[in-house]
RNA sequence: GGUGGGUUGGCGGAGAGGUUACGCACCGGAUUGCAAAUCCGUGAAGACCGGUUCGAUUCCGGUACCCACCUCCA
């Protein structure tokens, strides 16, 4: 059996993963907050995370793992957006039209998803149902001595958790020196932050013993994954940009609400994603949806094969040289594994590469000796472990019946003209193939196409048009 | 200002204290009407300065540059 290594953001050290019950392995997974199509950086961890999850199953079995993946619908984004609609004289409450946003965009966000090939997680609570448990444990705090209610608001007190700032590395004090934002007066401490809050007749709330209001952002995650994994589990991730102060302070919670327990054993994080060297952010508007590529006729596999040729923990820089190489590459390997049934198992290299701290660009490489090799049965079941050449994600590399006889007719077009030494029109007909990205190559048994990156259905309509067909 | 991460061949991108990463591109050969594809093969690296070592791109220290977090953001 593989030993899985996972670099712990916990401990800063790469560690053997040693679950706390083999046969549950528990996952939490921060989801997205649903107020819009989920951008390219949101797929990052959800890629690495479902190649996490492929792992898992292969090693301890598929009915072993337990995998949580919340959405975030208490937002003030969503309200505006509900706002917006119900000044607009859409019918329905403002409750009403909250719900339908998130419903709208949680269904983007699983079309987006699996057209990546991500699997579903086993659970995928929403906060708003969730609002209870997190009450229950905002009021445990105060009983406690963790947090306190000032002006409506229940605070956390930082001071009283002594390894707060841990898992960012920092000290409450550093953290206040160089704090830029103005302090709310009501708070103990400035790194204080917001358990609950109030609510405005205008917006949605529930009644709690402090009045109407709303949860704050890092309740909802601690009491979801309490309720859905228990106090302790086995790894929890997410972007390295929520490790402070999300994921410190979810620890802070959840330890604090449950002395006795452990939490989450290993934290992974993994380091953003690029676009030309600038990271993708709301605020400098370089961001681009999952669905705007998928529309622009990249596909889900080609996405999920330039996120897995980086490293998790390194930065990655979306380029479009990068999806046209990899949608060559996986063309190559489509036709490899054409009518080949699996191996039996991935090949050992793969599972070396993704247990040693889940090396997917080590895997890729593994892939391509085995596709080197002619090693097509082995390169199936291999690339299969990363969520690749599966049957239900290779419709875009293949041609329909229309492109299939076109091309047939151009073949023998050109065969004629090759055989009646007319060089000119067989090459004009060569050169037609190149420029709708059609491949053809001349074998001793006769010509064999396939479709290369960047086909073109239109310019090769017209060329077989050009060529009486 | 505080904290964390990065810097590998033309490009992308891994591992390992001493032996070819891998892919793309390039070059040579086979093949071809010429090509493409394919096959065979050759090149090409580790920011800078020190240190440890028989030996470092790999470990340690410093410098430079880049990125991120400290503020909603995966």
């Amino acid at each position: 059996m593989a030993q899985i290594r996972l670099t712990n953001t916990r401990t800063r050290t790469k560690e053997d993963f040693v679950p706390i019950d083999p046969g549950n392995v528990r996952l939490y997974l921060c989801g997205p907050t649903v107020y819009d199509r989920a951008h390219l950086g949101n797929a990052r961890p959800v890629l690495v995370f479902d190649l996490l999850v492929r792992m898992l199953r292969h090693v301890y079995g598929a009915g072993a793992v337990t995998y949580v993946r919340n959405f975030t619908d208490v937002d003030d984004k969503i309200n505006a957006e509900a706002q917006r609609r119900k000044a607009a004289g859409r019918p329905g409450t403002l409750e009403d039209l909250i719900a339908e946003r998130s419903d709208e965009t949680i269904g983007w966000y699983h079309q987006d998803m699996d057209a990546l090939g991500a699997l579903r997680p086993d659970h995928e609570p929403r906060a708003t149902a969730y609002v209870g448990q997190m009450i229950e444990m905002t009021r445990d705090l105060i009983a406690n001595g963790h947090a306190y209610e000032a002006e409506r608001h229940v605070l956390f007190d930082v001071r009283s958790f002594r390894d707060y700032g841990k898992l960012s590395g920092r000290s409450v004090d550093d953290m206040i020196a160089g704090a830029r934002v103005e302090v709310a007066p009501y708070k103990r401490d400035p790194m204080d932050f917001v358990l609950w809050k109030p609510s405005d007749a205008d917006l949605p709330g529930w009644d709690s013993p402090w009045g109407r209001g709303r949860p704050g952002w890092h309740i909802e995650c601690s009491a979801m994954s309490a309720a859905l994994l228990g106090p302790s589990f086995d790894i929890h991730g997410g972007g390295i940009d929520l490790q402070f102060p999300h994921h410190e302070n979810e620890i802070a919670q959840s330890c604090c609400a449950h002395p006795d327990a452990g939490f989450a054993n290993v934290w992974l994080h993994n380091e953003m994603l690029q676009v030309e060297g600038k990271k993708m952010s709301k605020s400098l508007g370089n961001f681009f949806t999952v669905r705007d590529l998928l529309d622009r006729g990249v596909p889900g596999e080609v996405i999920r094969f330039v996120m897995l040729s980086t490293h998790y923990r390194k930065p990655m820089d979306w380029t479009d040289a990068k999806a046209r190489e990899a949608e060559a590459v996986l063309r190559r390997w489509r036709g490899l594994v054409a009518g080949i049934e699996p191996a039996p198992s991935p090949a050992p290299a793969v599972i070396d590469a993704l247990s040693d701290d889940l090396n997917s660009a080590g895997a890729i490489a593994a892939l391509h000796e085995l596709a080197a090799k002619g090693d097509g049965a082995g390169l199936l079941a291999s690339a299969r472990m990363l969520g690749l050449l599966l049957p239900e994600m290779g419709g875009w590399a293949e041609a329909g019946d229309a492109a299939a006889d076109q091309i047939a007719v151009l073949l023998a077009a050109r065969l004629a003209a090759r055989q009646a030494r007319d060089f000119a029109t067989a090459d004009a007909i060569r050169e037609g193939f190149a420029a709708a990205g059609v491949e053809v190559k001349d074998t001793p048994q006769g010509p064999e196409w396939s479709l290369a990156a960047g086909f073109d259905p239109a310019r090769l309509a017209d060329l077989a048009k050009a060529h009486g067909a």
